[in-house]
RNA sequence: GGUGAUGUAGUUCAAUGGUAGAAUGGAGGAUUGUCUAUCCUUCGGUUGCGGGUUCGAGUCCCGUCAUCACCGCCA
């Protein structure tokens, strides 16, 4: 047996037992006469005591233990003279009577503790070692937990896990596909699944009702801090139901896992808000919903009152930052000049400083009187000692980069909150989006994505106009400016999938070859269905209130896609190469 | 595909164009109640790589590689 007990067990209640530990030797605090050594597994840190008087022989050996040696020893447990507060363990310790080293360690390249010396790029080499650290561990037992409570929710409300291929069929609607050489069909390859979204939708159609499954997904895209070439989502699909149903399940599951996992409940609803009016009120189809500093539009205020500026643009928006007017001269040119980055690629910034005595001070005095700054003040409600801060432009860059701003600001503000999480359906989206260089419509969510009924009968018209206005019963769920995740009612009707091909620029014989499995089973009796479906990564990280997805991850690729630890992707042999068929070029 | 930042001891960082240094880690020693123990001694460097400018380059210039962040991209 290597243990009775865990090093993260022992209390007072167990005073005088004999117990054996198995560990990692942590630290070790040597006083010659004796000696304290704390060994470490994922449920804790207990002290062991060596004493020279008890034992010579045995002391002199712990004094020789190299850091992360893994050690079993057998002894009793004593309470201490003096305890340590700080630890759960720290009221006993371990009298060692006898102490096996299980296997010795090389000097690790980086300090094993909760707050390492290590850098990145050196952790990720070494991730194994990375995991052995209390903040990643408890990481990966949260990301656990969640995935656990989510199969108790979803098998509870009468969900069916299915799995669905991995190696499947590369389509060219939407992301890149990872793709994978077949031996046996020589010239031929597999697809990673971006998401298993057409097979959820055959499940569907073979009767399985209610789906879930917690499931890789694969996109060959550039990467983020937030984004991962393989990435995990909680994919869901029911049949026989409308889209409010749907919003109920998995608000219902949200609420579940903030309350299972992190003892968060929920005041009411979430709150729904249109696309439409996402952007119009926050720039941003994912709004950060946790502070104010919502849009006000002021074009009529603003706009033919000879600012050539403004006179010239399709949009003047503005938000006004709470109790900002007190920022200086070099905060608010700091400010101008972060939306004029590259980046954000705004021309410039208007502000006006509310002062405490009623008047305005801006960088537009000569065009807007005190008056007219006032109307802008009443329609933004600022108040004094807020500062307006004003962009124009073509309506769908003003917004963007206005958002930017106002996320910048809630950030400079301090206005997210740790702790704070503000839920939000963004319901309604656009069915279809037009891509400038490709001058054709591409579907916003995706292909199989049913149209709102109102619009049906407008699909067809040609009218740019109208194709851009059409709206599909698609929505995503939001917390804290995160998409969490989205989903959609699809079109079960055959018909209506082939005029929505249409409409994306497929002919009859590529819809067909890319998709005529599923438009086959659509004439074999496919039931009403939607879903949606969870970035399972994003979600864990969201809910404990940190950033980096990566840290959720337990193997993950660094920002060219790169595993660091066991160095992937590498070459092929040519053995291998000559087997599939495939030449590589010399670039 | 693009923009920017970074690259110096095992690690994290410092060094006006003029002797590469600190902390931490490691090794050795002292030390009987610590818990980031403490104290003493000591080891530790192709300044990412390749060119160039200069009497002299970690520092300036060019190229290249790597890492990170962002834009494009990610239905």
């Amino acid at each position: 047996m290597y243990r009775t007990h865990t090093c993260g067990d022992l209390r007072l209640e167990n005073v005088g037992q004999e117990v054996i530990l198995s560990g990692w030797m942590q630290t070790k605090r040597d006083f010659g006469g004796m000696t304290f050594i704390d060994i470490r597994d994922r449920y804790g840190l207990t002290q062991l005591v060596f004493d020279m008087e008890d034992d010579q022989d045995l002391c002199s050996r712990a004094r020789k233990l190299g850091r992360e040696f893994v050690v079993q020893i057998k002894g009793t447990v004593r309470e201490r003279s003096n305890k340590n507060p700080n630890m759960p363990t720290g009221n006993v310790e371990i009298e060692v009577g006898e102490m096996t080293i299980l296997n010795k360690s090389k000097l690790p390249p980086f300090t094993i503790e909760d707050e390492t010396d290590g850098g990145d790029e050196l952790r990720m080499t070494y991730r194994y070692l990375d995991l052995r650290r209390k903040p990643v561990q408890n990481n990966i037992i949260f990301r656990s937990n969640v995935a656990i409570a989510t199969r108790e929710y979803l098998s509870k409300e009468g969900f069916i896990e299915v799995e669905t291929p991995v190696l499947i069929k590369s389509t060219p609607e939407g992301a890149r596909d990872f793709v994978v050489p077949s031996r046996m069909n020589k010239g031929q390859f597999y697809a990673l699944p971006q998401s298993p979204q057409t097979f959820k939708q055959l499940l569907m159609v073979a009767g399985l009702d209610k789906y879930f499954q917690i499931v890789k997904c694969f996109r060959d895209e550039d990467l983020r801090a937030d984004r991962q070439p393989e990435f995990t989502q909680i994919d869901c699909e029911m049949a026989f139901v409308t889209q409010e149903e749907i919003l109920n399940t998995f608000e219902g599951l949200t609420k579940y896992l903030f309350k299972t996992c992190k003892g968060i409940e929920f005041n009411g609803d979430f709150p729904r808000m249109t696309y439409d009016e996402a952007l119009r009120l926050y720039g941003s189809d994912k709004p950060d919903t946790r502070f104010g500093m919502l849009f006000h539009e002021l074009n009529d205020v603003a706009k033919n009152k000879g600012f050539k500026v403004f006179d010239s643009v399709e949009l003047v928006v503005g938000i006004c930052a709470p109790g900002a007017a007190s920022y200086t001269r070099k905060q608010l040119d700091a400010l101008v000049k972060w939306v004029q980055r590259p980046q954000i690629g705004a021309k410039g910034l208007v502000y006006v400083k509310c002062n405490q005595d009623g008047t305005f001070k801006s960088t537009v005095d000569k065009f807007f009187d005190q008056e007219a700054l006032k109307s802008w003040a009443d329609k933004m409600g600022a108040k004094p000692g807020d500062l307006m801060l004003v962009m124009a432009g073509e309506v769908d860059r003003a917004r963007k980069q206005l958002n930017e701003l106002r996320l910048h600001l809630g950030r400079e503000l301090g206005l997210m909150k740790e702790g704070d999480f503000k839920p939000l359906w963004v319901v309604d989206f656009p069915l279809l989006e037009w891509d400038e260089d490709t001058e054709r419509f591409h579907a916003m969510h995706h292909p199989f994505t049913s149209p709102k009924k109102n619009d049906i009968e407008r699909m067809l018209s040609g009218d740019h106009e109208t194709m851009k206005a059409l709206r599909a019963d698609a929505y995503d769920l939001v917390i804290n400016g995160s998409e969490i995740g989205g989903g959609s009612i699809r079109i079960h009707d055959r018909a209506l999938q082939s005029r929505n091909f249409d409409l994306l620029g497929f002919t009859k014989e590529e819809a067909e070859a890319q998709f005529g499995f599923l438009l086959g089973a659509f004439e074999y009796g496919a039931p009403p269905h939607g879903g949606l479906a969870f970035g399972f990564d994003r979600l864990v990280t969201i809910m404990s209130g940190q950033e980096s997805i990566r840290d959720f991850i337990a193997f993950p690729k660094n920002n060219q896609g790169r595993d660091m630890m066991i160095d992937a992707p590498s070459p092929v042999d040519q053995e291998q190469l000559d087997e599939l068929g495939l030449d590589l070029v010399e670039e």
